[in-house]
DNA sequence: TTGCTCCTCACGTCACGTGAGGTGGC
DNA sequence: TTGCTCCTCACGTCACGTGAGGTGGC
């Protein structure tokens, strides 16, 4: 038997043989007078032990061709219960990711709020990715339970919350001054309300400070202005 | 931020991010004056962005951080349900083989025989391996049509075959003639019925006398002769 | 001479892990 | 001076795929 008999027979490529020769999986044959391998039935017959293993998932590392391998078939069946677990927990992920109408990556404690953002007159998309952006960043230093709390926002909390931001996100740079602060009124009252849950962030005051320059970095200069104004009405 | 701060914010090594910079994933942030890699809100987020996507399974080199991926999540779902498939189906291979008394190996259609073999007062067990060894081979060569009817026997014609095959490898180097001569007539009996289910095999010569060999190969000089009487009985 | 089959390197794949050896600030 | 953190190569992983370049028999 020849290489591409062999390879042709067990439903495998030459270079699998190669392969196996290599690790050991299988012994190398005699060679014939033209330098070709010449290989024997039980040659045949060990490949097909080990593609018999490999097709069921076992790694080549574990297959001992000489050796009855009930415990590790037993090892498998346990790994595959976890794999389709996991399976099946990612398909649920999806289709949660592909129901909303948000983009996939928007936290779940943010999704109405953003939707309702980004069904607002006046504001542009952009600024709308920068509070997504902030939603994400928030979502991964809040510990759960105060995520768990944020999520329990009503409909109307959550329809004033983006009012309030839609407000800010619109301001113009020439807006007139009484117009700016009449959104930084509207934001300090908002943020009044959502304070405890953002009170104990386990940060070091570098990365709580890059974070925050990140959200000052998205918004125009007037935007800024209010931002400001709202989070000293909030000190006093 | 530096290398350390966005790694553990985001749950991956420090190698990760340098992983993503070479595919293009994540830009090269600047560098502060100490050569260290400066890293921005910014550069979390997206590295978030990316995580999320590839913890699903998402190939990274389908991840486009800058596009909104739906299309991408339905081809994944689909494959996942192709995946779970497959390893249910695993798992069904394997509580088939686990069940089985005998090696995991051994074909189906012979499970029985292999079994009754084995039971067999006076069989070492070396020459059951060989007719595994056969029963593989076998397998692979016939056409499904008659692996079925192979698999049909019934208890008696199996029982009645392991008696046969049992007498056969059983003969001792040294064995009278006339008890050759009586296993070969019990051989070409079992054979004669046998002998439909084999006939059109999709060999070439080459590779049939090979295989041939290989069972002859395993014989001892009686049990040879033995066998060899049986077929001139079949070709009469 | 032209195909065909076999041969031997040896690099590529995928998403990083894991040292190896060196530098800068406390 | 001693740790600690960062840096840059660069090889290893897993099971082969895929050329690259050469040889032998019809």
């Amino acid at each position: 038997l020849r290489s591409s008999d062999v390879a042709r027979l067990a439903g495998v490529s030459v270079r699998t043989l190669r392969h196996y020769h290599q690790i050991g999986l299988l012994p190398e044959p005699d060679r014939s007078s033209n330098g070709y391998r010449a290989y024997t039935a039980a040659d045949l017959v060990r490949v097909l032990r080990v593609r018999r293993l490999a097709d069921l998932g076992m790694p080549l590392s574990r297959i001992d061709p000489a050796v009855d391998t009930k415990d590790e078939l037993a090892l498998l069946d346990r790994e595959y219960v976890r794999q389709i677990e996991e399976l099946q927990q990612r398909r649920t992920a999806i289709e949660a990711l592909r129901q909303s109408t948000v983009r996939v990556d928007t936290p779940a404690f943010a999704r109405k709020y953003i939707t309702a953002l980004d069904q607002r007159d006046g504001v542009t998309s952009q600024p709308v990715e920068a509070e997504r952006d902030a939603a994400v960043l928030l979502e991964l230093l809040l510990d759960s339970g105060s995520a768990a709390r944020l999520t329990v926002l009503n409909e109307g909390e959550i329809a004033e919350l983006a009012d309030v931001s839609a407000a800010l996100l619109a301001l113009a740079d020439d807006a007139p001054d009484p117009e700016i602060d009449a959104v930084a009124v509207a934001l300090a009252s908002a943020l009044r309300r959502l304070r405890p849950v953002f009170s104990p962030l386990p940060l070091t005051r570098e990365i709580a400070q890059s974070l925050e320059e990140h959200v000052y970095d998205q918004l125009s200069s007037a935007q800024r202005h209010a931002l400001h104004r709202a989070l000293r009405r909030l000190s006093r």
